[in-house]
DNA sequence: TATACGAAAATCGTATACGAAGTCTCGGGG
DNA sequence: CCCCGAGACTTCGTATACGATTTTCGTATA
Protein backbone atom coordinates (compact mmCIF):
# COMPACT_ATOMS: atom_id res chain seq x y z
CA UNK A 1 0.00 0.00 0.00
CA UNK A 2 1.22 3.19 -0.33
CA UNK A 3 0.54 6.09 1.83
CA UNK A 4 -0.06 9.61 1.54
CA UNK A 5 3.03 10.26 3.70
CA UNK A 6 5.20 7.81 1.33
CA UNK A 7 4.47 9.82 -1.80
CA UNK A 8 4.82 13.17 0.15
CA UNK A 9 8.33 11.89 1.02
CA UNK A 10 9.25 10.79 -2.21
CA UNK A 11 8.13 14.14 -3.37
CA UNK A 12 10.09 16.56 -1.41
CA UNK A 13 12.83 13.60 -0.94
CA UNK A 14 13.95 15.53 2.59
CA UNK A 15 11.65 13.88 5.25
CA UNK A 16 14.01 12.15 7.78
CA UNK A 17 11.43 11.73 10.97
CA UNK A 18 8.29 11.08 11.05
CA UNK A 19 7.76 14.63 12.61
CA UNK A 20 9.36 16.28 10.09
CA UNK A 21 7.14 14.23 7.10
CA UNK A 22 4.31 15.40 9.03
CA UNK A 23 6.13 18.98 8.58
CA UNK A 24 6.09 18.53 5.07
CA UNK A 25 3.05 17.30 3.82
CA UNK A 26 1.33 19.95 5.55
CA UNK A 27 3.61 22.73 4.55
CA UNK A 28 3.30 21.78 1.16
CA UNK A 29 -0.48 21.30 1.67
CA UNK A 30 -0.91 24.51 2.81
CA UNK A 31 1.45 26.57 0.36
CA UNK A 32 -0.24 25.01 -2.43
CA UNK A 33 -3.51 25.96 -1.57
CA UNK A 34 -4.96 22.39 -1.20
CA UNK A 35 -5.50 23.18 2.52
CA UNK A 36 -7.53 26.47 2.28
CA UNK A 37 -7.60 29.18 4.91
CA UNK A 38 -10.06 28.34 7.71
CA UNK A 39 -9.76 24.69 6.70
CA UNK A 40 -9.31 22.42 10.08
CA UNK A 41 -6.76 20.57 10.96
CA UNK A 42 -7.90 17.51 13.30
CA UNK A 43 -4.62 15.64 14.62
CA UNK A 44 -6.21 11.85 14.51
CA UNK A 45 -7.02 12.32 11.11
CA UNK A 46 -3.90 13.82 9.48
CA UNK A 47 -2.34 11.41 11.92
CA UNK A 48 -4.08 8.79 10.21
CA UNK A 49 -3.76 9.77 6.95
CA UNK A 50 -0.13 9.62 7.25
CA UNK A 51 0.00 6.23 8.71
CA UNK A 52 1.84 8.14 11.75
CA UNK A 53 0.72 8.57 15.49
CA UNK A 54 -0.85 12.02 16.90
CA UNK A 55 2.36 12.79 18.44
CA UNK A 56 4.74 13.36 15.40
CA UNK A 57 1.56 15.84 13.52
CA UNK A 58 1.23 17.43 17.08
CA UNK A 59 4.75 18.53 16.92
CA UNK A 60 4.46 19.55 13.03
CA UNK A 61 2.07 21.62 13.88
CA UNK A 62 3.34 23.59 16.62
CA UNK A 63 5.85 24.08 14.42
CA UNK A 64 3.98 25.67 11.55
CA UNK A 65 2.28 27.81 14.04
CA UNK A 66 5.36 29.10 14.84
CA UNK A 67 5.50 29.79 11.23
CA UNK A 68 2.23 31.70 11.34
CA UNK A 69 0.73 29.33 8.39
CA UNK A 70 -1.41 27.82 11.33
CA UNK A 71 -3.29 29.07 14.51
CA UNK A 72 -3.74 26.48 17.31
CA UNK A 73 -6.28 26.94 19.94
CA UNK A 74 -6.48 25.24 23.00
CA UNK A 75 -8.65 21.91 22.85
CA UNK A 76 -10.44 23.28 19.95
CA UNK A 77 -8.10 22.07 17.17
CA UNK A 78 -5.89 23.88 14.55
CA UNK A 79 -7.09 25.63 11.42
CA UNK A 80 -5.17 27.00 8.49
CA UNK A 81 -4.32 30.40 9.09
CA UNK A 82 -4.78 33.30 6.59
CA UNK A 83 -7.67 35.14 5.13
CA UNK A 84 -7.83 38.09 7.73
CA UNK A 85 -7.45 41.23 5.34
CA UNK A 86 -5.02 43.25 7.91
CA UNK A 87 -3.49 40.10 8.69
CA UNK A 88 -2.49 40.15 4.77
CA UNK A 89 -1.38 44.12 5.46
CA UNK A 90 1.03 43.27 8.05
CA UNK A 91 2.67 40.61 6.36
CA UNK A 92 3.00 42.40 3.25
CA UNK A 93 4.79 45.55 5.32
CA UNK A 94 6.73 43.04 7.26
CA UNK A 95 7.90 41.33 3.71
CA UNK A 96 8.74 44.80 2.28
CA UNK A 97 10.97 45.06 4.94
CA UNK A 98 12.60 42.36 5.19
CA UNK A 99 12.99 41.08 1.45
CA UNK A 100 13.88 45.01 0.68
CA UNK A 101 17.15 44.20 3.18
CA UNK A 102 17.81 40.67 1.74
CA UNK A 103 17.94 41.89 -1.73
CA UNK A 104 19.96 44.91 -0.79
CA UNK A 105 22.69 42.25 0.89
CA UNK A 106 22.26 39.83 -2.05
CA UNK A 107 23.30 42.78 -4.50
CA UNK A 108 27.00 42.59 -4.07
CA UNK A 109 26.66 38.56 -4.97
CA UNK A 110 24.35 38.79 -7.62
CA UNK A 111 26.57 37.77 -10.66
CA UNK A 112 25.68 38.23 -14.47
CA UNK A 113 24.64 34.53 -14.76
CA UNK A 114 21.63 35.56 -11.92
CA UNK A 115 20.94 39.05 -13.94
CA UNK A 116 20.76 36.54 -16.93
CA UNK A 117 18.60 34.05 -15.41
CA UNK A 118 16.39 36.78 -14.01
CA UNK A 119 15.50 38.77 -17.22
CA UNK A 120 14.95 35.14 -18.70
CA UNK A 121 12.46 35.08 -16.09
CA UNK A 122 10.95 38.78 -16.60
CA UNK A 123 10.51 38.12 -20.15
CA UNK A 124 8.37 34.94 -19.47
CA UNK A 125 6.72 37.23 -16.77
CA UNK A 126 5.81 39.88 -19.92
CA UNK A 127 3.95 36.83 -21.69
CA UNK A 128 2.01 35.96 -18.64
CA UNK A 129 0.97 39.29 -19.21
CA UNK A 130 -0.63 38.48 -22.54
CA UNK A 131 -1.61 35.45 -21.80
CA UNK A 132 -3.85 36.69 -18.80
CA UNK A 133 -2.17 33.84 -17.08
CA UNK A 134 -2.05 35.28 -13.11
CA UNK A 135 -1.22 32.04 -11.89
CA UNK A 136 2.15 31.58 -13.71
CA UNK A 137 2.64 35.23 -13.32
CA UNK A 138 3.01 34.59 -9.55
CA UNK A 139 4.95 32.05 -9.84
CA UNK A 140 7.65 33.53 -12.02
CA UNK A 141 7.21 36.99 -10.09
CA UNK A 142 8.68 34.19 -6.79
CA UNK A 143 11.59 33.12 -9.17
CA UNK A 144 12.41 36.33 -10.00
CA UNK A 145 12.75 37.60 -6.43
CA UNK A 146 14.34 34.70 -5.60
CA UNK A 147 17.20 34.86 -7.47
CA UNK A 148 17.84 38.61 -6.09
CA UNK A 149 17.35 37.43 -2.73
CA UNK A 150 18.63 34.01 -2.56
CA UNK A 151 22.30 35.35 -2.03
CA UNK A 152 21.59 37.26 1.21
CA UNK A 153 24.33 36.52 4.01
CA UNK A 154 22.21 36.63 6.85
CA UNK A 155 20.49 33.83 7.58
CA UNK A 156 17.84 35.19 9.83
CA UNK A 157 16.57 38.07 7.27
CA UNK A 158 16.67 35.19 4.75
CA UNK A 159 14.59 33.02 6.95
CA UNK A 160 11.97 35.92 7.11
CA UNK A 161 12.25 36.24 3.72
CA UNK A 162 11.03 32.06 2.88
CA UNK A 163 8.50 33.07 6.04
CA UNK A 164 6.90 35.93 4.00
CA UNK A 165 6.69 34.40 0.77
CA UNK A 166 5.30 31.23 2.23
CA UNK A 167 2.57 33.05 3.81
CA UNK A 168 1.66 34.91 0.85
CA UNK A 169 1.62 31.85 -1.07
CA UNK A 170 -0.94 30.21 0.96
CA UNK A 171 -3.41 32.87 0.40
CA UNK A 172 -3.63 32.41 -3.05
CA UNK A 173 -6.99 32.21 -4.40
CA UNK A 174 -8.39 34.45 -1.64
CA UNK A 175 -8.76 37.78 -2.90
CA UNK A 176 -5.59 39.13 -2.22
CA UNK A 177 -3.07 36.86 -4.74
CA UNK A 178 -3.08 39.17 -7.73
CA UNK A 179 -3.45 42.59 -8.11
CA UNK A 180 -3.94 43.17 -11.71
CA UNK A 181 -3.45 46.60 -12.14
CA UNK A 182 0.54 46.00 -10.45
CA UNK A 183 1.47 43.62 -13.09
CA UNK A 184 2.70 45.56 -15.56
CA UNK A 185 4.11 48.20 -13.56
CA UNK A 186 5.85 45.01 -11.00
CA UNK A 187 7.02 44.27 -14.40
CA UNK A 188 8.72 47.55 -15.28
CA UNK A 189 10.43 47.45 -12.15
CA UNK A 190 11.70 44.10 -12.02
CA UNK A 191 13.99 45.81 -14.80
CA UNK A 192 14.90 48.91 -13.02
CA UNK A 193 15.69 46.44 -10.23
CA UNK A 194 18.18 44.69 -12.45
CA UNK A 195 19.66 47.79 -13.69
CA UNK A 196 20.62 48.98 -10.09
CA UNK A 197 22.15 45.53 -8.81
CA UNK A 198 23.66 45.48 -12.41
CA UNK A 199 25.50 48.77 -12.29
CA UNK A 200 26.49 48.22 -8.56
CA UNK A 201 24.17 50.91 -6.78
CA UNK A 202 24.84 51.70 -3.09
CA UNK A 203 23.46 49.10 -0.32
CA UNK A 204 20.22 51.88 0.50
CA UNK A 205 19.28 52.72 -2.56
CA UNK A 206 18.54 49.04 -4.10
CA UNK A 207 17.19 48.73 -0.31
CA UNK A 208 15.04 51.00 -0.84
CA UNK A 209 13.89 50.29 -4.60
CA UNK A 210 13.22 46.52 -3.70
CA UNK A 211 10.98 47.80 -0.77
CA UNK A 212 9.13 49.97 -2.67
CA UNK A 213 8.33 47.94 -5.08
CA UNK A 214 6.73 45.60 -2.69
CA UNK A 215 5.11 48.22 -0.91
CA UNK A 216 3.90 49.32 -4.10
CA UNK A 217 1.77 46.48 -4.42
CA UNK A 218 0.14 46.92 -0.46
CA UNK A 219 -0.84 50.73 -1.86
CA UNK A 220 -2.25 49.07 -4.91
CA UNK A 221 -4.58 46.74 -3.47
CA UNK A 222 -5.57 49.40 -0.93
CA UNK A 223 -6.61 51.36 -3.59
CA UNK A 224 -8.49 48.80 -5.21
CA UNK A 225 -10.02 48.32 -1.30
CA UNK A 226 -10.66 51.57 -1.09
CA UNK A 227 -9.43 50.85 2.52
CA UNK A 228 -7.11 52.89 4.63
CA UNK A 229 -4.26 51.24 6.16
CA UNK A 230 -4.82 52.51 9.51
CA UNK A 231 -1.45 52.47 10.73
CA UNK A 232 1.54 53.88 8.90
CA UNK A 233 3.59 52.60 6.70
CA UNK A 234 7.47 52.61 5.95
CA UNK B 1 6.66 19.90 48.23
CA UNK B 2 7.24 22.59 46.36
CA UNK B 3 8.57 22.15 42.66
CA UNK B 4 10.90 24.20 39.95
CA UNK B 5 7.43 24.07 38.32
CA UNK B 6 5.21 25.39 40.47
CA UNK B 7 7.95 28.69 41.58
CA UNK B 8 8.42 29.36 37.88
CA UNK B 9 4.47 29.41 37.58
CA UNK B 10 3.90 31.98 40.43
CA UNK B 11 7.08 33.89 38.79
CA UNK B 12 5.77 34.27 35.41
CA UNK B 13 2.22 34.06 36.53
CA UNK B 14 0.81 32.86 32.88
CA UNK B 15 1.44 29.54 32.55
CA UNK B 16 -1.77 27.35 31.69
CA UNK B 17 -0.74 23.79 29.92
CA UNK B 18 2.47 21.97 31.38
CA UNK B 19 3.93 22.34 28.02
CA UNK B 20 3.60 26.54 28.81
CA UNK B 21 4.87 25.84 31.64
CA UNK B 22 8.61 24.33 30.51
CA UNK B 23 8.79 26.46 27.58
CA UNK B 24 8.18 29.63 30.15
CA UNK B 25 10.64 28.06 32.54
CA UNK B 26 13.05 27.08 29.83
CA UNK B 27 12.92 30.82 28.58
CA UNK B 28 13.31 32.21 31.60
CA UNK B 29 16.42 30.19 32.43
CA UNK B 30 17.89 30.68 29.34
CA UNK B 31 17.44 34.63 28.68
CA UNK B 32 18.64 35.39 32.56
CA UNK B 33 21.69 33.46 31.69
CA UNK B 34 21.00 31.20 33.89
CA UNK B 35 21.21 28.38 31.46
CA UNK B 36 24.53 29.76 29.73
CA UNK B 37 25.41 29.26 25.90
CA UNK B 38 26.20 25.47 25.30
CA UNK B 39 24.62 23.90 28.28
CA UNK B 40 23.25 20.88 27.09
CA UNK B 41 19.08 20.43 28.07
CA UNK B 42 18.34 16.81 28.72
CA UNK B 43 14.28 16.20 28.50
CA UNK B 44 14.20 13.58 30.74
CA UNK B 45 15.89 15.85 33.47
CA UNK B 46 14.10 18.66 32.44
CA UNK B 47 10.97 17.19 32.53
CA UNK B 48 11.83 15.58 35.72
CA UNK B 49 13.12 19.02 37.59
CA UNK B 50 9.63 20.38 36.52
CA UNK B 51 7.82 17.42 37.37
CA UNK B 52 6.20 17.14 34.06
CA UNK B 53 6.40 14.45 31.79
CA UNK B 54 9.29 14.40 28.54
CA UNK B 55 6.20 15.70 25.83
CA UNK B 56 5.60 18.91 26.98
CA UNK B 57 9.37 19.55 27.81
CA UNK B 58 10.02 18.34 24.20
CA UNK B 59 7.58 20.42 22.83
CA UNK B 60 8.66 23.62 24.77
CA UNK B 61 12.10 22.91 23.07
CA UNK B 62 11.42 22.82 19.96
CA UNK B 63 9.51 26.16 20.40
CA UNK B 64 12.41 27.64 21.59
CA UNK B 65 14.53 26.51 18.45
CA UNK B 66 12.36 28.27 16.58
CA UNK B 67 12.92 30.81 18.32
CA UNK B 68 17.00 30.68 17.71
CA UNK B 69 17.02 30.30 21.13
CA UNK B 70 18.04 26.55 21.32
CA UNK B 71 19.45 24.10 18.63
CA UNK B 72 17.99 20.85 18.45
CA UNK B 73 20.17 17.98 17.12
CA UNK B 74 18.08 14.85 16.27
CA UNK B 75 18.71 11.95 18.68
CA UNK B 76 21.75 13.77 20.27
CA UNK B 77 19.68 16.48 22.32
CA UNK B 78 19.15 20.06 22.68
CA UNK B 79 21.61 23.01 23.54
CA UNK B 80 21.64 26.51 24.42
CA UNK B 81 22.48 28.28 21.63
CA UNK B 82 24.45 31.28 20.75
CA UNK B 83 27.72 32.01 21.11
CA UNK B 84 28.82 32.19 17.62
CA UNK B 85 30.79 35.44 16.54
CA UNK B 86 29.00 35.28 13.51
CA UNK B 87 26.00 34.48 14.98
CA UNK B 88 25.89 37.54 16.96
CA UNK B 89 26.26 39.98 13.97
CA UNK B 90 23.11 38.18 12.19
CA UNK B 91 21.31 38.93 15.27
CA UNK B 92 22.34 42.52 15.86
CA UNK B 93 21.85 43.51 11.70
CA UNK B 94 18.66 41.50 11.81
CA UNK B 95 17.63 43.62 14.96
CA UNK B 96 18.77 46.94 13.89
CA UNK B 97 16.67 46.15 10.69
CA UNK B 98 13.64 45.32 12.54
CA UNK B 99 13.94 47.71 15.33
CA UNK B 100 14.57 50.47 13.28
CA UNK B 101 10.83 49.85 11.27
CA UNK B 102 9.21 48.92 14.18
CA UNK B 103 10.52 52.49 16.11
CA UNK B 104 9.70 54.38 13.11
CA UNK B 105 5.97 52.59 13.04
CA UNK B 106 5.42 53.51 16.52
CA UNK B 107 7.22 57.07 15.97
CA UNK B 108 2.99 58.65 15.69
CA UNK B 109 1.83 56.51 18.87
CA UNK B 110 4.47 57.51 21.30
CA UNK B 111 3.24 60.70 23.38
CA UNK B 112 4.30 62.90 26.18
CA UNK B 113 4.56 60.58 28.81
CA UNK B 114 5.96 57.80 26.96
CA UNK B 115 8.38 60.37 25.93
CA UNK B 116 8.67 61.44 29.85
CA UNK B 117 9.14 58.18 30.97
CA UNK B 118 11.92 57.41 28.38
CA UNK B 119 13.78 60.34 29.41
CA UNK B 120 13.38 59.45 32.99
CA UNK B 121 14.84 56.10 31.74
CA UNK B 122 17.60 57.48 30.45
CA UNK B 123 18.88 59.93 33.16
CA UNK B 124 19.29 56.71 34.98
CA UNK B 125 21.48 55.42 32.19
CA UNK B 126 23.69 58.05 32.88
CA UNK B 127 24.09 57.64 36.12
CA UNK B 128 25.09 54.12 35.28
CA UNK B 129 27.74 55.58 33.08
CA UNK B 130 29.49 57.36 36.11
CA UNK B 131 28.31 54.00 38.52
CA UNK B 132 30.29 51.69 36.12
CA UNK B 133 27.33 49.04 36.02
CA UNK B 134 27.13 47.82 32.88
CA UNK B 135 24.08 45.26 34.04
CA UNK B 136 21.81 47.66 35.49
CA UNK B 137 23.11 49.91 32.09
CA UNK B 138 21.74 46.85 29.72
CA UNK B 139 17.93 46.68 31.60
CA UNK B 140 17.41 50.32 31.38
CA UNK B 141 18.39 50.26 27.89
CA UNK B 142 16.41 47.67 27.19
CA UNK B 143 13.41 49.51 29.17
CA UNK B 144 14.00 52.70 26.80
CA UNK B 145 13.78 51.42 23.17
CA UNK B 146 10.97 49.37 24.69
CA UNK B 147 8.90 52.62 25.41
CA UNK B 148 10.15 53.46 21.43
CA UNK B 149 9.16 50.80 19.71
CA UNK B 150 6.45 48.69 21.81
CA UNK B 151 3.65 51.19 20.00
CA UNK B 152 4.47 49.54 17.01
CA UNK B 153 1.21 48.20 15.17
CA UNK B 154 2.44 45.40 13.37
CA UNK B 155 2.40 42.20 15.77
CA UNK B 156 4.78 40.54 13.29
CA UNK B 157 7.22 43.48 12.92
CA UNK B 158 7.21 43.68 17.00
CA UNK B 159 7.37 39.62 17.34
CA UNK B 160 10.95 39.85 15.31
CA UNK B 161 12.20 42.57 17.76
CA UNK B 162 11.47 40.51 20.66
CA UNK B 163 13.03 37.63 19.86
CA UNK B 164 16.14 39.75 18.37
CA UNK B 165 16.61 41.24 22.01
CA UNK B 166 15.71 37.95 23.98
CA UNK B 167 18.45 36.57 22.10
CA UNK B 168 20.71 39.34 22.40
CA UNK B 169 20.04 38.64 26.37
CA UNK B 170 20.71 35.05 26.49
CA UNK B 171 24.38 36.02 25.31
CA UNK B 172 24.47 38.24 28.46
CA UNK B 173 27.73 37.64 30.25
CA UNK B 174 29.36 36.40 27.04
CA UNK B 175 31.72 38.87 25.30
CA UNK B 176 29.51 40.69 23.65
CA UNK B 177 26.37 42.14 25.79
CA UNK B 178 28.39 45.36 26.67
CA UNK B 179 30.82 47.72 24.67
CA UNK B 180 31.96 50.40 27.07
CA UNK B 181 33.00 52.35 23.87
CA UNK B 182 29.39 52.57 23.15
CA UNK B 183 27.79 53.64 26.24
CA UNK B 184 28.20 57.05 26.51
CA UNK B 185 27.55 57.83 22.78
CA UNK B 186 24.72 55.84 23.37
CA UNK B 187 23.03 57.83 25.99
CA UNK B 188 23.58 60.70 23.80
CA UNK B 189 22.03 59.08 20.67
CA UNK B 190 19.25 58.51 22.40
CA UNK B 191 18.32 61.95 23.18
CA UNK B 192 18.69 62.59 19.27
CA UNK B 193 16.28 59.69 19.07
CA UNK B 194 14.06 61.80 21.42
CA UNK B 195 13.81 64.97 19.54
CA UNK B 196 12.91 63.46 16.58
CA UNK B 197 10.33 61.53 17.96
CA UNK B 198 9.25 64.07 20.22
CA UNK B 199 8.84 66.87 16.63
CA UNK B 200 7.49 64.34 14.42
CA UNK B 201 9.90 63.62 12.09
CA UNK B 202 8.63 61.26 9.27
CA UNK B 203 8.87 58.09 9.33
CA UNK B 204 12.07 57.58 7.17
CA UNK B 205 13.91 59.33 9.06
CA UNK B 206 13.16 57.87 12.45
CA UNK B 207 13.57 54.59 11.15
CA UNK B 208 17.28 55.63 9.68
CA UNK B 209 18.45 57.06 13.16
CA UNK B 210 16.84 54.27 14.95
CA UNK B 211 18.58 51.53 12.68
CA UNK B 212 21.61 53.21 13.02
CA UNK B 213 21.62 53.78 16.66
CA UNK B 214 22.21 49.95 16.89
CA UNK B 215 24.20 49.12 13.85
CA UNK B 216 27.18 51.32 15.67
CA UNK B 217 26.74 49.33 18.55
CA UNK B 218 28.14 46.75 15.90
CA UNK B 219 30.22 48.88 14.21
CA UNK B 220 32.03 48.93 17.44
CA UNK B 221 32.07 45.82 18.44
CA UNK B 222 33.60 44.93 15.41
CA UNK B 223 36.29 47.82 16.07
CA UNK B 224 37.30 46.75 19.07
CA UNK B 225 37.88 43.19 17.69
CA UNK B 226 39.47 43.87 14.77
CA UNK B 227 36.87 41.62 13.05
CA UNK B 228 35.27 42.43 9.48
CA UNK B 229 31.87 41.47 8.82
CA UNK B 230 33.05 39.33 5.90
CA UNK B 231 29.59 40.75 4.28
CA UNK B 232 27.70 44.00 3.36
CA UNK B 233 26.25 46.11 5.79
CA UNK B 234 23.06 47.90 5.60
C1' DT C 1 51.32 3.73 23.40
C1' DA C 2 47.91 4.50 20.01
C1' DT C 3 44.07 2.69 17.69
C1' DA C 4 40.29 -0.16 16.36
C1' DC C 5 36.46 -2.60 17.88
C1' DG C 6 32.37 -3.83 20.52
C1' DA C 7 29.23 -3.69 24.22
C1' DA C 8 26.70 -0.88 27.36
C1' DA C 9 24.63 3.35 28.61
C1' DA C 10 22.30 7.47 27.53
C1' DT C 11 19.11 9.95 24.90
C1' DC C 12 15.92 10.87 21.54
C1' DG C 13 11.61 9.37 18.47
C1' DT C 14 7.25 7.41 18.33
C1' DA C 15 3.16 4.58 19.62
C1' DT C 16 -0.51 3.80 22.61
C1' DA C 17 -3.66 4.90 26.37
C1' DC C 18 -6.20 7.70 29.24
C1' DG C 19 -7.85 12.03 31.19
C1' DA C 20 -9.33 17.00 30.56
C1' DA C 21 -11.60 20.59 28.24
C1' DG C 22 -14.56 22.29 24.80
C1' DT C 23 -18.46 21.84 21.48
C1' DC C 24 -22.59 20.16 19.69
C1' DT C 25 -27.22 18.09 20.06
C1' DC C 26 -31.48 17.18 21.72
C1' DG C 27 -35.10 17.52 24.81
C1' DG C 28 -37.65 20.27 28.24
C1' DG C 29 -39.42 24.51 29.94
C1' DG C 30 -40.81 29.35 29.42
C1' DC D 1 -41.56 29.71 18.90
C1' DC D 2 -37.35 30.63 21.43
C1' DC D 3 -34.21 29.92 25.22
C1' DC D 4 -31.57 26.89 28.08
C1' DG D 5 -29.32 22.90 30.29
C1' DA D 6 -27.74 18.02 30.55
C1' DG D 7 -25.69 14.59 28.17
C1' DA D 8 -22.78 12.55 24.64
C1' DC D 9 -19.26 13.41 21.36
C1' DT D 10 -15.12 15.39 19.64
C1' DT D 11 -10.52 16.85 20.18
C1' DC D 12 -6.64 18.15 22.48
C1' DG D 13 -3.04 17.40 26.61
C1' DT D 14 -0.14 14.42 28.98
C1' DA D 15 1.78 10.09 30.88
C1' DT D 16 3.96 5.88 30.15
C1' DA D 17 6.34 2.34 27.47
C1' DC D 18 9.29 0.75 24.05
C1' DG D 19 12.30 0.87 19.97
C1' DA D 20 16.08 3.36 17.34
C1' DT D 21 20.18 5.91 17.19
C1' DT D 22 24.10 7.95 19.02
C1' DT D 23 27.73 8.39 22.24
C1' DT D 24 30.84 6.64 25.53
C1' DC D 25 34.01 3.73 27.57
C1' DG D 26 36.56 -0.44 28.33
C1' DT D 27 39.40 -3.85 26.12
C1' DA D 28 42.23 -6.16 23.01
C1' DT D 29 45.59 -5.79 19.47
C1' DA D 30 49.23 -3.86 16.33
Amino acid sequence: MTTAAESASKAAGKAVSKSGLAYDWLHEQIVAGDLPPGARLVLSQVAEKLDVSVVPVREAVRRLEAEGLVTFEKNVGATVAGIDPVEYLYTMQTLSLVEGAATALSAPAVGPADIARAREVNARMRECLHDFDPVQFTALNREFHSVLFEHCPNPHILDLVHRGWNRLKALRGSTFSYVPERAAESVEEHEQLLSLIERGAPTAEVELAARRHRSATLDAYLARTGESPGFPTL
